[in-house]
DNA sequence: TTACATCCTCTAGCTACTGTAGGTTCAAGC
DNA sequence: GCTTGAACCTACAGTAGCTAGAGGATGTAA
């Protein structure tokens, strides 16, 4: 039996955090001491391991509900976790390519900056006027 | 003279957000008509659109703080505007770094899908089990 | 004058946590 | 058995950067 904070250790996990899963249903309420102090099984580490590494892959809270929905049931079908894991690496590649135009365009800025005074900088004059910009970029949503 | 919502149209913003940047200070108190309603100049234009365009670009709320700043006085040193375009600069690369890593891993997972049963699905099986990942990935805060 | 789009304030909600206050429980050492 | 101190508990507030809605006022064109 593993308390609340050994838990947290094993996982890399903060133990705010789990009780936070908990709260929204991302973890099962666990058994109690008879002073009220949770305490987790195996079945509990493998959830919260599988829930941190799907959050490491960028996987948001709502995908990995479906993903351990689909983990509790071995006999369903494999292709909607396929299509959860597809439409993440579609994400991620898309934040890719947005990103990729940031660099392009904040490297131009850097460069492009001599050292003067505010008056004549290039990085705030980027900023100003958006049509001196080279690529399109958008992001903020990311 | 603009009201809000020109003022919105004009620079790809939501009403509600021009108001959120006046509540927050990035925004000037505004000039009213004798019913209250906003009404703005060119001033606030360019300054929407300076803030806006650094959104895209990534930039913090802080930072474009900073950067309006530097822009109002410009007898001010270049080199304060250049380092946070540099950190920002950083920031991306750091990002676009991890991104791969995930988009490396995601695709593996989902090339190795093979569409049965969930009971051996990969996806499933890769995200519970870390050990099974080639690359370091360590998303979440980004 | 009437309609109606747009404006106003205020409040709550979103994601995914993180931090703090004030109090309780557990386990080890004496 | 008692004390101590780390770890636990609940509850609530805060983070970034908006976004949405309620309920009502204003502005403008026909």
């Amino acid at each position: 039996m593993l308390t609340i904070g050994t838990l947290a250790k094993k996982t890399g996990t903060k133990v705010q955090t789990i009780r936070y899963y908990e709260q929204i249903g991302l973890m099962p309420e666990p058994g109690r001491t008879e002073g009220g102090q949770r305490r987790y099984g195996a079945a509990e580490l493998d959830r919260l391991s599988f829930v941190r590494h799907a959050r490491q892959l960028g996987f948001a809270l709502d995908a990995i509900r479906e993903l351990l929905d689909l983990s509790d049931h071995p006999g369903k079908s494999c292709a909607e976790a396929d299509a959860i894991a597809r439409r993440q690496l579609k994400q991620v590649e898309q934040r890719l390519a947005r990103l990729e135009a940031l660099r392009t365009e904040l490297k131009r800025m850097v460069h492009e900056c001599s050292g003067g005074q505010t008056s004549d900088c290039r990085v705030l004059e980027v900023l100003r006027d958006h049509s001196e910009c080279l690529t399109e970029h958008e992001e903020i949503g990311a």
